[in-house]
DNA sequence: TCATAAAATGAAAACGATTTTCATTTGCAA
DNA sequence: TTGCAAATGAAAATCGTTTTCATTTTATGA
């Protein structure tokens, strides 16, 4: 795995080396970004790091995670709700399975999937500009919470 | 392939036997989308269908697609910016190509990932609900028109 | 054929996630 | 410390999609 702890600081120093500032409100997002394997919901980001920084607005929220998207230090997840949430990048061809509920993480580094797609460039002329395997379900501390709610 | 001809019919008669009724709006959009196999955007059907119903609401677009993918005839597809493409349904196991430009589709069956699937849930505890294995693209028409943009 | 109830329709308004605008504040290099 | 670019929050704008509501249309069965 990461090393979380020292992992917040580098991307700060990554933030500052492409130039942008570094203010209270980047530090304490990218703490909570970076200490964690889930994949956050904006609001729940922002409602996260408001005990941290009241005044913060969830405009900020939205342009932090661009910025940190743009560096690659997270990635954007779609939902089949059609809202995302932001995860810390994976490396490498990995995948994801995610929890509708929680948004917790297991990543997967699966089949090889690069043989098949490189195939069907060729058969078909396509140019692949991108593509998603991605899992969606329940993580079983939500499993149980769903059992739980339906009793 | 699938007996387009046919089809519209097929799926007229599924919806009736929903309990639907059948307008003429829902005789063009039927006949649009069952005989094409390209996935398209709700505007781009409200275009395409106002041509012999010029009335035509785009609501009633979105209330049609709704009815046809409920009843698995049509498939709704995301996309990376977030909107929706809708699609004649494909059966079985199958993923999906899509260009970013025209909407046409490729479809492939490729390699079978449910044992990776059922092994994932086995190890992490998960039940997965669904699952997105998409490619998206360009298909040389559209490659060809980006050149000649670029020109 | 006709009356009727249920379903379908279009217009307009509502929604909700995300983005933009703009005036004010903050970080940081000189 | 000063000055300027970058960052911020509030409010408004966007945009795809959904809901509401009054009106029209379809299919049924008398």
């Amino acid at each position: 795995m990461v090393d979380t702890p020292g992992l917040a600081a580098e991307w700060l120093n990554c933030l500052q080396d492409s130039g942008y500032k570094l203010t209270r409100t980047r530090r304490v997002l990218v703490e909570l970004l970076a200490s964690s394997t889930r994949a956050y919901g904006p609001i729940e980001l922002y409602d996260a790091a408001r005990e941290r920084c009241p005044g913060l607005g969830l405009v900020t929220v939205y342009r932090t995670l661009e910025k940190l998207e743009e560096l690659s230090l997270v990635q954007r997840l779609h939902q089949p709700d059609g809202c995302h949430r932001y995860l810390r990048a994976t490396q490498g061809h990995q995948h994801v399975m995610v929890c509708s509920g929680c948004g917790e993480v297991e990543v997967f580094s699966g089949d090889n999937l690069e043989p098949l797609f490189h195939r069907l460039a060729d058969q078909t002329g396509y140019s692949i500009e991108q593509h998603w395997l991605q899992l969606f379900g329940l993580c079983p501390a939500c499993q149980a919470a769903e059992r739980q709610a339906e009793a």
